[in-house]
DNA sequence: TTAGTATTTAGATAGTTGTCTAAATATATA
DNA sequence: TATATATTTAGACAACTATCTAAATACTAA
């Protein structure tokens, strides 16, 4: 859970979620929608193939990179807990301070 | 919405959102917590306030912080996007590729 | 005012991250 | 085989981050 947070920490890496949300695409494909160098699109594919939120398959010379949901889902849960609808009945404690 | 992502990279930090959760504390109560030093909490509180994540609320020598979920709406609506349920009924374009 | 408590600010340091160029690997094709 | 293309790996470096101790600020209470 830790590197999905550390993945989606990056600009970058968000654009490219938000790029595979069309359609999946191989690095080069990806690397060609921005301003840095192969080698570091390929850092940040392999950053977010760590965390889960990629998958990818070999065909030929090419690889071609998938979202993978699962992951965000999961995250979409962690972070319910914390929304008014998850909220329990009961309100929660406030702290006892009386004022003065 | 960068800072919101940063804020959530980091394992004490979201600990800290977790203990907000059940009710609010002063920063030495959510200090108590952590094996950390009181100077690194409240850079950390620092970093969360940053991103919205928290409020403050000074009240004599304590401070006080709550939750503040707005930013998390916002985050899952961020979310909700890559998940199944927001997939549109014509599913995105796969790769073009045909075998060999 | 003086002493004590709560919290933050400042400055230092080790570790992590994003980026690059150069080189390596793997596949396709002539 | 030799050459070209697609992608990754390796190594270097500047910038950023988490942590610490020491000092500063703000409030409380004697």
């Amino acid at each position: 859970m830790n590197n999905v947070f550390k993945a989606l920490n990056d600009k970058t890496r968000r654009d490219i979620l938000e790029l595979l949300k069309k359609e999946d695409m191989t690095a080069g494909q990806i690397a060609d929608h921005f301003n840095f160098s192969k080698p570091t699109i390929s850092h940040h594919l392999d950053l977010l193939k760590q965390a889960e939120l990629l998958t990818s398959v070999k065909k030929g010379q090419y690889i071609f990179y998938s979202l993978n949901t699962t992951v965000m889902d999961e995250l979409l849960k962690w972070m319910l807990q914390f929304t008014a609808a998850a909220m329990p009945l009961t309100p929660k404690k406030k702290p006892g301070y009386e004022g003065k």
